[in-house]
DNA sequence: GCCAACGTTGGC
DNA sequence: GCCAACGTTGGC
């Protein structure tokens, strides 16, 4: 669903590289993010739109930080797992009838040379309103502001030059 | 492994 | 609707 203008939206999606890491992303190809089981998260989900760019990040692991981009390969749909009482993420109040949580599938569209530190984007006066940096902050799934995914790419992303 | 910060649950 | 208890997240 394409909607006012052609613009892309941008996200910071996190999960920690012994589950999902963004090698595995590169491996399967698009693959489905499921799991998420947070009311915030799950909303910016279903707002994303095919071609959404994201920051695919690695947490809680040395470095934490932005290991690459990805992008949105499929907009928001049930998530199966919430109704199967084997997965580690089954939620009885969801059904196949009435799914309550959503997932999206995303695909690799670049893996940095190396992780971008998250003790580097705190450094940087101009991105001090990022959601990732506020004190606290637990959501999996966040928006980026233009200014901010600019900012990224342009200063602070890893350069690719062979040494 | 610690623990601050947060979201969710459920008794009332 | 309040809020204490609990479980989880995630940097350090």
């Amino acid at each position: 669903m394409q909607t006012e203008n052609n613009m892309p939206n941008y996200w910071l999606m996190k999960s920690e590289p012994d589950a999902f890491s963004i090698d595995d992303l590169a491996q399967q190809g698009p693959s489905p993010w499921d799991g998420v089981r947070n009311y915030q998260a799950r909303n910016f989900m279903q707002n994303m739109q095919m071609g959404d760019l994201i920051f695919f990040y690695h947490s809680s692991c040395k470095p934490a930080g932005i290991a690459g981009v990805a992008k949105v390969a499929r907009e928001a749909y049930p998530d199966h797992t919430s109704w199967d009482p084997t997965s580690h993420y089954y939620d009885p109040k969801s059904s196949p009838d009435h799914p309550r949580w959503f997932m999206v599938d995303i695909e690799l569209v670049e893996k940095w040379s190396n992780v971008l530190p998250l003790s580097t984007l705190k450094q940087d006066p101009e991105l001090s309103d990022m959601l990732l940096i506020k004190k606290g902050n637990r959501l999996s799934v966040m928006p980026i502001k233009p200014n901010e995914w600019q900012r990224i790419n342009t200063h602070l992303k890893p350069n690719n030059k062979p040494r």
